[in-house]
DNA sequence: TATGAATGAGCGTTCATTCAT
DNA sequence: AATGAATGAACGCTCATTCAT
């Protein structure tokens, strides 16, 4: 239906069955709305187990609605991914690229930031449902990585390259493999959500031990 | 078919395998390559998307014969965790019982038994497979947690009271932490398997890397 | 199809059933035909035996819609039962409560319903089924003989209760063992059902001879 | 390996693989064991329900052996209801021939053959599955027709002709319809499978019952 | 003769996707 | 645009039957 010049609000009320769902949101509303549902179920079954009727009925919509925001099953995968996890690195950028104190004290604000909105539900479910099904989703994986984690390990570098110019550390590890730095975070989620419920880590705790641990494996030194 | 008259036991190993069974392998032999195909199957399309008529196929053997060694999907995932992932604790546990040398020189062999026992083994894809789908198999996971997960762990801890009691590093952190320690072999399972196609990360490097790091953040000293 | 231009609705109920819908009954008379499919297959090859996928076919219906109308295998037996037999005891009840004649035409007239609605209908199938596969349906034999047996014995009582009141039969063993009464009828279900088609058991001349024989045994005297 | 001639019972303590069985049955008493065995399985779980490998553990053979006795499930189930059923028809034969007393005790003896060899498990067992499956078999169901019904029909013929001609009862509609006569024994086993764990019904009580009413009903005097 | 591991056709059930309304 | 009943391919699991030993 390319075409639909005219009149498009002709006679709203004309006695034609009458029983199409609250059109109470916007497009962009409900379209979050599904997302957030199924960010919800795919979390609690992974991809596979979870249910499309689920999805929707969680989002509060019928089943084929699903299919007028997103092709399939996969595409509502995907558009999960792209839209929840690129903005922490973009905030996380403008953090660092504005911060004045030490490198330490930038290492807080890092973890903070990290433990509020990556590390916490519902984003931690999806940093472990990329973890769980990215090989089965290359392109989404290739995406992931090009969206998310090379901005965040050129984050890393920044930090540390910005460490060693104010003299507070030396070394350039983390600069080859910055992972490293990263790599708790990864765990702690991975963690938590396989053994958290009968031993949770105590991801604060968890991190500032490791700042402080790569910190003077860095050749931290107050200036 | 009445008549059946002469040359009955010509050639009994003739190649003309007329769909009849398999060649009467041991049972062990048989259980083996049945773990080894259900790893492949579940490592390249997840637990869910496995299909057992796929894994039977690829060991050489009918869908039923599953049955006989396995209970059902799940017993055949759990075999897979016990089989391949419990042996190489225990073997780890006894090396650093036994081992001579410095910390430095324990952890380098001890990266050389994780690198060629896990991470570039068949078992790299379980370990990924059980952080996929632990939380989707609580009593599994509790299995890795207890035979697997607190048994390296302890390790770690025992390893770093050995360094400090050789008086080569001086740090209690990773005692209360240990994740600390092998964070990065599991971010490295994950990494590869997500990335590895396109930008794969040097295992060996990259722990050697974080022993580095980890043994200065330690306060190593040669003695 | 990105171009439909007119006539869209051309001659809607064209035949062109081209794997598509069923065409829109609504929800009971689908019921009913999925209730008939399956009566007809459970009776020609027992519960265990029958295949949904052929009460689907025969009810022109998808395997999956069974599923929307009965939650399971088990489900559509029991709405067989609750559809097509409970509504016979329910008649029988208003015809024996309002009738004015002899007990004698009155069990001429529970013959006749009998007959017509249960010994020559699917529903004597039925009846057949419940015996074959009550003892392995536990719950189901206690709804049956809740809703069927236990009202259908009362009814018994009821006749003969309102024969003595008249002074037309003079004996309670039925009151005791109201089963006597009904007997042949399960009998020639049963019988009609291994050996009908080559011993055919005339049921109305059966039941009428039973009839004779019981009122005579009770005691009988026109009134 | 058609042919076989010569010294077959060379050696008998070869060291060749000697596992076989005990071989402390003949072919007839494991006939019988495994004929036992499927009775129990078959009432239990019905035809399809019951599996060969529970006949074959309860008769202590492997499920093999069963196929040297029985082509297939089918052959079983047809053994079962050859060699259980018609021994009953037999023995009431003898005694109807022989008895010198009245229709009334004769009657009464008769009721106790039944309710000890048929009426009570396992034959009783077996009764229900010959109303349960005999449509599916109907092979099966013209033998038992031939060899256990028609037999019992003629008998109960036999004794309602001698019950006239000794002047103790005048109707002759059990000649016409003798399954009148026998219905509520059917009935007895068919109410007990099904209802008899929570409404047993008193077998002996109800025939006695049954006895009263037709006796009456056929003109009963004693002479 | 007896065994029991192996087979594979078969079935109940699920659920992503479609489409008439 | 929205609905949700209908679809049917797909899959885990069972079990009667076979056959190498």
């Amino acid at each position: 239906m390319p075409q639909m010049p005219k009149d498009s609000q002709e006679s709203p009320s004309s006695p034609q069955a009458r029983r199409r769902r609250a059109p109470a949101m916007d497009r962009g509303e409900r379209r979050r709305s599904i997302l957030d549902a199924a960010l919800a179920e795919f979390a609690a079954h992974g991809f596979a187990g979870a249910r499309l009727e689920d999805v929707a009925r969680r989002a509060g919509v019928a089943k084929g609605t699903l299919y007028l925001y997103f092709s399939d099953k996969e595409a509502l995968f995907r558009g999960l991914v792209e839209e929840n996890l690129s903005p922490v690195i973009v905030d996380a950028g403008g953090m660092v690229a504005l911060f004045p104190g030490t490198t330490r004290e930038l290492l807080d604000l890092l973890i903070e930031l990290l433990a509020q909105r990556v590390l916490e539900a519902p984003a931690q479910a999806l940093v472990r449902l990329m973890i769980a099904e990215g090989p089965r989703f290359p392109e989404l994986a290739a995406y992931y990585h090009r969206e998310v984690v090379v901005r965040g390990l050129a984050l890393i570098r920044a930090i540390v390259a910005r460490g060693i110019a104010r003299g507070e550390i030396d070394s350039d590890i983390p600069a080859q493999f910055p992972q490293l730095v990263i790599a708790p975070a990864i765990v702690a989620v991975v963690w938590n959500s396989m053994f958290g419920t009968f031993d949770p880590l105590d991801v604060r705790r968890f991190l500032a031990a490791h700042r402080d641990l790569i910190l003077r494996g860095l050749g931290w030194r107050e200036t």
